[in-house]
DNA sequence: TGCTCAAGCGTAGTCTCTTG
DNA sequence: CAAGAGACTACGCTTGAGCA
Protein backbone atom coordinates (compact mmCIF):
# COMPACT_ATOMS: atom_id res chain seq x y z
CA UNK A 1 0.00 0.00 0.00
CA UNK A 2 2.06 2.72 -1.12
CA UNK A 3 0.78 6.63 0.23
CA UNK A 4 0.03 9.60 -1.73
CA UNK A 5 1.09 12.95 -0.15
CA UNK A 6 -0.32 13.60 3.21
CA UNK A 7 0.64 15.56 6.34
CA UNK A 8 2.78 12.72 7.35
CA UNK A 9 5.14 13.27 4.35
CA UNK A 10 5.78 16.98 5.42
CA UNK A 11 6.67 15.98 9.24
CA UNK A 12 9.52 13.46 7.76
CA UNK A 13 9.90 16.23 5.74
CA UNK A 14 11.03 18.49 8.55
CA UNK A 15 11.82 15.77 10.89
CA UNK A 16 14.82 14.54 8.23
CA UNK A 17 15.52 18.17 7.76
CA UNK A 18 16.31 19.02 11.36
CA UNK A 19 18.90 16.33 11.29
CA UNK A 20 21.35 19.17 9.81
CA UNK A 21 19.43 22.14 9.54
CA UNK A 22 18.48 24.91 12.04
CA UNK A 23 15.11 25.44 13.50
CA UNK A 24 15.41 28.71 12.10
CA UNK A 25 16.64 27.55 8.51
CA UNK A 26 13.32 25.93 9.14
CA UNK A 27 10.45 28.06 10.62
CA UNK A 28 9.95 31.73 10.85
CA UNK A 29 10.31 32.81 14.22
CA UNK A 30 7.16 34.67 15.57
CA UNK A 31 7.15 37.71 18.20
CA UNK A 32 6.00 35.83 20.86
CA UNK A 33 8.84 33.11 19.93
CA UNK A 34 6.27 30.25 18.27
CA UNK A 35 8.38 28.48 15.16
CA UNK A 36 6.08 28.31 12.29
CA UNK A 37 6.28 26.97 8.88
CA UNK A 38 4.15 29.95 7.15
CA UNK A 39 2.92 33.26 8.44
CA UNK A 40 -0.64 33.12 9.83
CA UNK A 41 -3.64 35.23 8.00
CA UNK A 42 -3.13 38.37 9.53
CA UNK A 43 -0.42 37.67 11.49
CA UNK A 44 0.46 41.69 13.08
CA UNK A 45 4.16 41.82 12.95
CA UNK A 46 6.70 42.55 10.40
CA UNK A 47 7.18 39.54 8.19
CA UNK A 48 10.12 38.69 7.07
CA UNK A 49 10.92 35.93 4.10
CA UNK A 50 12.57 32.30 4.55
CA UNK A 51 15.01 31.42 1.97
CA UNK A 52 17.16 28.79 3.37
CA UNK A 53 14.16 25.89 3.57
CA UNK A 54 13.56 26.15 -0.45
CA UNK A 55 16.66 24.12 -2.09
CA UNK A 56 15.28 21.52 0.80
CA UNK A 57 11.92 21.28 0.00
CA UNK A 58 12.92 22.11 -3.67
CA UNK A 59 15.21 17.94 -3.61
CA UNK A 60 12.49 16.56 -0.90
CA UNK A 61 9.35 16.64 -3.54
CA UNK A 62 11.97 15.62 -6.10
CA UNK A 63 13.05 12.53 -4.34
CA UNK A 64 9.49 11.91 -3.34
CA UNK A 65 8.05 11.82 -6.42
CA UNK A 66 10.91 10.03 -7.72
CA UNK A 67 10.21 6.97 -5.53
CA UNK A 68 6.47 7.14 -6.01
CA UNK A 69 7.38 6.97 -9.72
CA UNK A 70 9.54 4.27 -9.43
CA UNK A 71 6.98 1.92 -7.41
CA UNK A 72 4.39 2.71 -10.31
CA UNK A 73 7.17 1.42 -12.84
CA UNK A 74 9.25 -1.09 -11.42
CA UNK A 75 7.81 -4.31 -12.30
CA UNK A 76 7.55 -2.76 -16.10
CA UNK A 77 11.25 -3.09 -16.27
CA UNK A 78 11.11 0.57 -16.24
CA UNK A 79 12.70 3.37 -14.28
CA UNK A 80 12.04 6.49 -12.43
CA UNK A 81 15.00 8.99 -12.67
CA UNK A 82 15.67 11.82 -10.87
CA UNK A 83 17.67 15.00 -12.35
CA UNK A 84 17.76 13.53 -15.87
CA UNK A 85 20.34 15.17 -18.72
CA UNK A 86 19.18 15.04 -22.16
CA UNK A 87 20.69 17.75 -24.47
CA UNK A 88 18.59 16.77 -27.62
CA UNK A 89 15.48 18.03 -25.90
CA UNK A 90 17.02 21.19 -23.94
CA UNK A 91 17.25 19.28 -20.69
CA UNK A 92 21.00 20.40 -19.64
CA UNK A 93 22.94 19.92 -16.51
CA UNK A 94 21.53 23.50 -15.58
CA UNK A 95 18.32 22.60 -16.51
CA UNK A 96 17.85 19.28 -15.73
CA UNK A 97 14.20 17.14 -16.23
CA UNK A 98 13.24 16.70 -12.62
CA UNK A 99 12.12 13.28 -13.38
CA UNK A 100 11.53 10.93 -16.20
CA UNK A 101 10.47 7.63 -16.86
CA UNK A 102 13.27 5.77 -19.02
CA UNK A 103 14.19 2.47 -20.03
CA UNK A 104 17.63 2.52 -18.25
CA UNK A 105 18.49 4.29 -15.39
CA UNK A 106 21.10 6.82 -16.19
CA UNK A 107 21.43 10.22 -15.76
CA UNK A 108 22.28 11.17 -19.64
CA UNK A 109 19.31 9.89 -21.43
CA UNK A 110 18.70 9.59 -25.22
CA UNK A 111 14.86 11.04 -26.43
CA UNK A 112 13.98 7.78 -27.61
CA UNK A 113 14.46 6.13 -24.06
CA UNK A 114 12.43 8.63 -22.17
CA UNK A 115 8.48 7.64 -22.44
CA UNK A 116 7.41 10.58 -19.89
CA UNK A 117 8.58 13.62 -18.33
CA UNK A 118 7.12 15.31 -15.23
CA UNK A 119 8.08 18.38 -13.88
CA UNK A 120 7.65 18.61 -10.22
CA UNK A 121 6.28 21.44 -8.72
CA UNK A 122 5.68 21.16 -4.90
CA UNK A 123 5.30 22.79 -1.94
CA UNK A 124 5.22 22.37 2.33
CA UNK A 125 1.17 22.83 2.15
CA UNK A 126 0.33 22.98 5.67
CA UNK A 127 1.21 25.20 8.37
CA UNK A 128 3.28 23.78 11.31
CA UNK A 129 4.33 24.37 14.47
CA UNK A 130 7.94 22.95 15.74
CA UNK A 131 8.39 22.34 19.90
CA UNK A 132 11.79 21.50 21.34
CA UNK A 133 10.61 21.20 24.92
CA UNK A 134 13.77 19.16 25.53
CA UNK A 135 11.90 15.64 25.14
CA UNK A 136 12.72 15.68 21.45
CA UNK A 137 10.80 16.86 18.65
CA UNK A 138 7.59 18.00 18.16
CA UNK A 139 5.96 18.98 15.25
CA UNK A 140 1.96 20.11 15.07
CA UNK A 141 0.10 20.77 12.29
CA UNK A 142 -1.88 23.80 12.96
CA UNK A 143 -3.85 24.45 10.08
CA UNK A 144 -4.51 23.98 6.30
CA UNK A 145 -3.26 26.59 3.52
CA UNK A 146 -6.24 28.84 3.53
CA UNK A 147 -4.91 29.93 7.01
CA UNK A 148 -1.41 30.79 6.23
CA UNK A 149 -0.36 33.40 4.12
CA UNK A 150 1.45 31.23 2.07
CA UNK A 151 0.34 30.31 -1.21
CA UNK A 152 2.26 27.01 -1.91
CA UNK A 153 2.42 25.12 -5.30
CA UNK A 154 0.67 25.29 -8.39
CA UNK A 155 -1.49 27.97 -6.21
CA UNK A 156 0.83 30.88 -7.43
CA UNK A 157 0.06 31.91 -10.90
CA UNK A 158 3.67 32.40 -11.74
CA UNK A 159 4.22 28.64 -11.15
CA UNK A 160 1.62 27.77 -13.55
CA UNK A 161 3.95 29.82 -16.24
CA UNK A 162 7.24 28.39 -15.59
CA UNK A 163 5.78 24.87 -15.64
CA UNK A 164 3.66 25.70 -18.96
CA UNK A 165 7.37 27.83 -20.07
CA UNK A 166 9.54 24.76 -19.44
CA UNK A 167 7.31 22.61 -20.99
CA UNK A 168 6.83 24.66 -24.36
CA UNK A 169 10.34 24.92 -24.23
CA UNK A 170 10.99 21.28 -24.31
CA UNK A 171 8.52 20.38 -27.08
CA UNK A 172 10.21 23.09 -29.23
CA UNK A 173 13.87 21.73 -28.94
CA UNK A 174 13.64 18.90 -30.99
CA UNK A 175 11.07 16.63 -33.39
CA UNK A 176 12.08 14.26 -31.13
CA UNK A 177 10.18 15.92 -28.30
CA UNK A 178 6.65 16.04 -30.03
CA UNK A 179 6.64 11.56 -28.80
CA UNK A 180 7.44 12.41 -25.31
CA UNK A 181 3.97 13.61 -22.66
CA UNK A 182 4.88 15.94 -20.17
CA UNK A 183 3.26 15.89 -16.51
CA UNK A 184 3.45 18.35 -13.91
CA UNK A 185 3.40 17.19 -10.69
CA UNK A 186 1.71 19.42 -7.57
CA UNK A 187 0.60 18.76 -4.25
CA UNK A 188 -1.79 21.35 -4.37
CA UNK A 189 -5.36 22.16 -6.58
CA UNK A 190 -5.29 25.16 -9.01
CA UNK A 191 -6.94 28.32 -9.11
CA UNK A 192 -10.10 28.51 -10.92
CA UNK A 193 -8.86 31.13 -13.76
CA UNK A 194 -6.42 28.33 -14.89
CA UNK A 195 -9.41 25.85 -15.37
CA UNK A 196 -9.90 25.85 -19.01
CA UNK A 197 -6.29 27.27 -19.51
CA UNK A 198 -4.80 23.66 -18.33
CA UNK A 199 -7.46 21.96 -20.45
CA UNK A 200 -6.34 23.86 -23.54
CA UNK A 201 -2.81 22.96 -22.85
CA UNK A 202 -3.58 19.63 -22.65
CA UNK A 203 -5.50 19.52 -25.91
CA UNK A 204 -2.97 21.56 -27.94
CA UNK A 205 -0.50 19.06 -26.92
CA UNK A 206 1.96 21.19 -24.57
CA UNK A 207 1.58 19.71 -21.18
CA UNK A 208 -0.80 16.41 -20.73
CA UNK A 209 -1.74 17.08 -17.19
CA UNK A 210 -1.59 18.79 -14.46
CA UNK A 211 -1.49 16.19 -11.65
CA UNK A 212 -2.24 16.71 -7.85
CA UNK A 213 -1.32 14.13 -5.79
CA UNK A 214 -2.63 15.25 -2.45
CA UNK A 215 -5.52 14.18 -1.86
CA UNK A 216 -7.42 15.54 1.04
CA UNK A 217 -5.06 19.54 0.55
CA UNK A 218 -7.80 20.57 2.88
CA UNK A 219 -9.09 20.16 6.71
CA UNK A 220 -12.26 19.64 7.69
CA UNK A 221 -13.59 18.65 4.50
CA UNK A 222 -13.08 21.30 2.38
CA UNK A 223 -13.96 21.80 -1.17
CA UNK A 224 -11.22 21.82 -3.53
CA UNK A 225 -11.49 20.27 -7.34
CA UNK A 226 -11.28 16.82 -8.51
CA UNK A 227 -10.71 17.68 -11.85
CA UNK A 228 -11.65 20.00 -15.03
CA UNK A 229 -13.72 19.03 -17.74
CA UNK A 230 -11.36 18.13 -20.02
CA UNK A 231 -8.73 16.66 -17.39
CA UNK A 232 -5.72 18.88 -17.61
CA UNK A 233 -6.09 19.32 -14.50
CA UNK A 234 -6.93 15.83 -12.04
CA UNK A 235 -6.73 14.93 -8.55
CA UNK A 236 -5.77 11.54 -7.61
CA UNK A 237 -7.15 10.18 -4.30
CA UNK A 238 -5.26 6.76 -4.42
CA UNK A 239 -2.17 4.82 -5.62
CA UNK A 240 -3.85 2.95 -8.10
CA UNK A 241 -5.52 5.98 -9.61
CA UNK A 242 -2.33 7.30 -10.19
CA UNK A 243 -0.56 3.95 -11.45
CA UNK A 244 -3.56 3.67 -14.14
CA UNK A 245 -2.92 7.16 -15.54
CA UNK A 246 0.54 6.31 -15.66
CA UNK A 247 -0.36 2.70 -17.52
CA UNK A 248 -2.77 4.43 -20.09
CA UNK A 249 -0.45 7.38 -20.96
CA UNK A 250 2.76 4.26 -21.22
CA UNK A 251 0.47 2.54 -23.86
CA UNK A 252 -0.08 5.24 -26.48
CA UNK A 253 2.30 6.14 -29.26
CA UNK A 254 1.50 10.01 -28.95
CA UNK A 255 2.72 12.88 -31.31
CA UNK A 256 2.35 16.67 -30.35
CA UNK A 257 2.52 18.55 -33.28
CA UNK A 258 1.85 22.37 -34.30
CA UNK A 259 2.01 24.71 -37.71
CA UNK A 260 0.42 27.63 -39.13
CA UNK A 261 -1.10 26.68 -42.33
CA UNK A 262 -3.68 27.47 -44.92
CA UNK A 263 -7.18 25.64 -44.95
CA UNK A 264 -5.64 25.03 -48.65
CA UNK A 265 -2.11 23.35 -47.85
CA UNK A 266 -4.25 21.58 -45.02
CA UNK A 267 -6.40 20.21 -47.37
CA UNK A 268 -3.72 18.94 -49.61
CA UNK A 269 -1.29 17.78 -46.56
CA UNK A 270 -4.81 15.66 -45.92
CA UNK A 271 -5.44 14.21 -49.08
CA UNK A 272 -2.25 13.00 -49.05
CA UNK A 273 -1.51 11.27 -46.10
CA UNK A 274 -5.84 9.64 -46.87
CA UNK A 275 -3.93 7.88 -49.69
CA UNK A 276 -2.08 5.78 -46.66
CA UNK A 277 -3.74 2.54 -46.29
CA UNK A 278 -3.78 2.16 -42.01
CA UNK A 279 -5.03 4.78 -39.68
CA UNK A 280 -1.03 4.29 -38.40
CA UNK A 281 -0.35 4.85 -42.00
CA UNK A 282 -1.94 7.88 -42.71
CA UNK A 283 -0.97 10.00 -39.37
CA UNK A 284 2.66 9.20 -39.95
CA UNK A 285 2.29 10.49 -43.60
CA UNK A 286 0.25 13.38 -41.63
CA UNK A 287 3.16 14.14 -39.08
CA UNK A 288 5.88 14.53 -41.85
CA UNK A 289 3.82 16.78 -44.31
CA UNK A 290 3.32 19.11 -41.46
CA UNK A 291 6.82 19.30 -40.86
CA UNK A 292 8.18 20.16 -43.64
C1' DT B 1 44.07 22.39 -12.70
C1' DG B 2 41.51 25.41 -9.91
C1' DC B 3 39.18 29.66 -9.72
C1' DT B 4 35.36 32.96 -10.59
C1' DC B 5 30.97 34.15 -12.01
C1' DA B 6 26.77 34.16 -14.78
C1' DA B 7 22.84 31.57 -15.38
C1' DG B 8 20.10 28.07 -14.21
C1' DC B 9 17.27 25.68 -10.46
C1' DG B 10 14.15 26.20 -6.34
C1' DT B 11 10.35 28.64 -2.93
C1' DA B 12 8.11 32.63 -0.90
C1' DG B 13 6.76 37.65 0.55
C1' DT B 14 5.32 42.19 -1.22
C1' DC B 15 3.22 45.24 -4.16
C1' DT B 16 0.37 47.14 -7.88
C1' DC B 17 -3.17 46.89 -10.90
C1' DT B 18 -7.26 44.80 -12.83
C1' DT B 19 -11.58 42.82 -12.36
C1' DG B 20 -15.97 41.78 -10.69
C1' DC C 1 -13.94 47.20 -1.94
C1' DA C 2 -11.92 42.61 -1.94
C1' DA C 3 -9.57 39.10 -4.32
C1' DG C 4 -6.44 37.44 -7.40
C1' DA C 5 -2.96 37.67 -11.14
C1' DG C 6 1.36 38.70 -12.32
C1' DA C 7 5.60 41.31 -11.75
C1' DC C 8 9.26 41.97 -8.89
C1' DT C 9 12.42 40.93 -5.19
C1' DA C 10 15.12 38.01 -2.33
C1' DC C 11 18.37 34.53 -1.70
C1' DG C 12 20.36 29.54 -1.18
C1' DC C 13 22.31 26.09 -4.07
C1' DT C 14 24.48 23.92 -8.37
C1' DT C 15 26.46 23.79 -12.92
C1' DG C 16 29.57 24.75 -16.47
C1' DA C 17 32.06 28.04 -19.45
C1' DG C 18 35.95 30.98 -19.61
C1' DC C 19 40.31 32.06 -18.08
C1' DA C 20 44.73 32.41 -15.63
Amino acid sequence: MVNLWNKDVEKKFFNESLAFATPEQLFYVTDDNRYLAYWPKGYPSEKNTLQSRNSLIGSFTEKWTTDLLQEVVKDKGLFAVQGAICEELALTGKSRADVVISKNKNIRQKPEDILTIFEVKMSVVWNWEFRNDGSGINLTCIGDYKTHEGNPGLLRSDSMLKAAGKSINIKVSNFKASKIPIIVMGNTPITNSYYSKVDHLKISGIVQGFWSVNPKPLDNNGENIKKTEKLGFYRFEKFDELRNSIESLLSEDWNFFSSMRSNKELGQIIELANREKTYEKKGEVFLRLINE
